[in-house]
DNA sequence: CCCTTGTGATAAAACGATAACAGACGAACG
DNA sequence: CGTTCGTCTGTTATCGTTTTATCACAAGGG
């Protein structure tokens, strides 16, 4: 059906292996042969078959990303369509194409990334979170295939990553609130699996350590990246005898979540509690009031991701494992003094 | 390197059609070959090479999605992340993967398609927006190649495509608006080539028409979907001798822009002017004040459109070309009568 | 004049699977 | 007991490329 390269050769009178040197700009092959070449190619509207082309070359241009398990949920948080969009910028400049794979329970996950790998489908992978202890990984670096992680790794130091300074930007959000005159401070967190949730943590307890602050137990919640789990740490925080006077959330989602409930109970933000989130999302500066946030760079961290893939597929060997995008500090009303 | 058919067809003693047949689930091949054939694979870690199998079988198990040109800002928009979910969610459920083609320039982008469609990349492809007269449309049909359109088209009634009725929803916004007493009514647009804007357009002008209410050209206003474009279209407005009472606006981050600017020039929503946006982003609810929004179901739409390709590419024949997802009226403060 | 060198092109062997065709073998049938 | 049939499996061709080895031929060197 399709035109071949076969075809091609038969009509332009050559063999096919010249075609194929005329495609690949082969040198040693006369200015007459590829002209007359290139020119039926266009007459014929030939067009390279991807699978035999991959077969042979056991190349594929194109780079997977494998999405956090429940994508269903995922996209409700802004942070994965930003880093797709840096993705995609980038590697549709250097004329790779992105193939999304994910799983609904973390055996179908697993799986679908070992079919990726063995059936030789990418080049490479992009993950876009990092666990504590992931499976992934461990299967990638065995494989020796090319990959790079979306935050960072806790055991391995050579892994190729890109991060941000997640516990300078969290001790960095605290020591704000602290500067605007809190005293007792929140913290709600993420799932404790993964590493963000980790280093925000661990930022946050080190600048109140820093300062000489009490940090109770009671006012460190965890939950998933949705407004839900906001919503819900916050009734609890709004419930205890001796509540924070400001919190640091981990997603701006969350906080949205967090606002919302303020709202509904009727106490005012800043008011009654301060916010500082994370991730700067368009919706930030929307909200009421308007939220407080530590921009991360999002989009920079899916362009450099995808940069450090490619570049180690195409075999660069010297680059720094671990790239560290900057974060900034966005205040906004939500964070201002109390009083 | 990796271990092929053949290799595990040596170690159990068997030819490698006879592994084929075993992957495939052949049903005439003996229990006792099944086991052992399954049990080597297992062992020895096999996996079929994926270009093999496309190569001879004419088909990849892979839907590609084309993005709207300029990929970089479209992510800004909730709608791409949000369709994508729905696609991906139908997708991963039948085993399809995805993959994400775009181009900088129209050119780039034609090219990006017909290396997909020509070199047998995918088997089918879903269009992620409507453009008046779009060539990528009449090259998909020249070539009978499986595709779902995200929208309708204007020249063809076969096209196997999703939409919402656009006319009816804006029509039932404008209604909206008129029954809580707004006489004076503007249109912020988007984009004049695309199908949404032109049908949007329709519902509304169609809505006053039956009210017999006047609709000065000085209250249609066009723009991109991007907050810049609202901002830039309530500057106009309320420059305007007589301003209109309410708008309805294409796009809620649009509407977002709208927002923002009259909350910096000291204007009260809805008091001095009324608003209702399409799409009903997580966003809405927690803008100042709450934007009300028609509900298009955009996940529904992806899930549907993964839906009819995969029946298509699997050659289900009865199938309805046009499937229209309903559409929801959220009212929320922002279109609250003006007194 | 023979031998080396260099250039432009071809033939043939992969790559890793599937599928059409064919064969072996035991059972069933006349 | 020979023929036919059904079940299971092997042979072989094929998918559309790239790549390695090879070859023909002309030019240059001794």
């Amino acid at each position: 059906m399709a035109v071949t390269i076969v075809d091609v050769a038969k009509r332009a009178g050559v063999s096919p292996s010249t075609v194929s040197r005329v495609i690949s700009g082969h040198p040693r092959i006369s200015p007459a042969t590829v002209n007359k070449v290139k020119e039926i190619m266009a007459d014929m509207g030939y067009h390279p078959n991807v699978m035999a082309k991959s077969l042979v070359s056991k190349t594929t241009s194109t780079i997977g990303i494998v999405l956090p398990r429940p994508a269903e949920e995922l996209f409700q948080n802004m942070f994965f369509p930003e880093v797709i969009r840096g993705i995609v910028t980038h590697s549709s400049r250097t004329s790779y194409d992105l193939l999304m794979a994910t799983g609904v329970t973390e055996r179908e996950e697993l799986e679908a990334v070992i079919r990726l790998v063995k059936g030789r489908r990418v080049d490479g992978l992009l993950l876009l979170h990092s666990r504590k202890r992931d499976p992934l990984v461990n299967f990638l670096r065995e494989e020796h295939f090319p990959f790079v992680l979306v935050g960072r790794s806790e055991e391995h130091a050579d892994i190729l990553s890109v991060d941000n300074d997640n516990v300078q930007a969290s001790y960095d959000a605290t020591r704000h609130l602290i500067s605007q005159g809190h005293r007792r401070i929140g913290f709600v967190s993420g799932p404790p699996n993964l590493v963000v949730s980790m280093d925000r943590l661990a930022g946050y307890r080190q600048a109140l350590a820093e300062a000489g602050l009490a940090s109770s137990p009671e006012w460190i919640v965890e939950g998933e990246f949705l407004q839900e789990s906001g919503y819900q740490a916050m009734s609890f925080f709004m419930s205890l005898p001796e509540r924070p006077t400001a919190i640091v959330v981990i997603d701006d989602l969350v906080g949205f979540g967090v606002l919302r409930g303020l709202t509904e109970l009727g106490f005012k933000v800043p008011q009654d509690l301060g916010i500082i989130g994370f991730n700067n999302t368009p919706m930030a500066e929307l909200a009421t009031p308007p939220l407080s946030s530590v921009d991360i760079g999002i989009y920079q961290i899916g362009y450099t991701a995808s940069q450090m893939l490619i570049r180690r597929i195409k075999g660069e060997k010297t680059m720094q494992p671990r790239a560290v995008i900057p974060h900034r500090l966005v205040v906004r009303e939500s964070s201002l003094p109390p009083v």
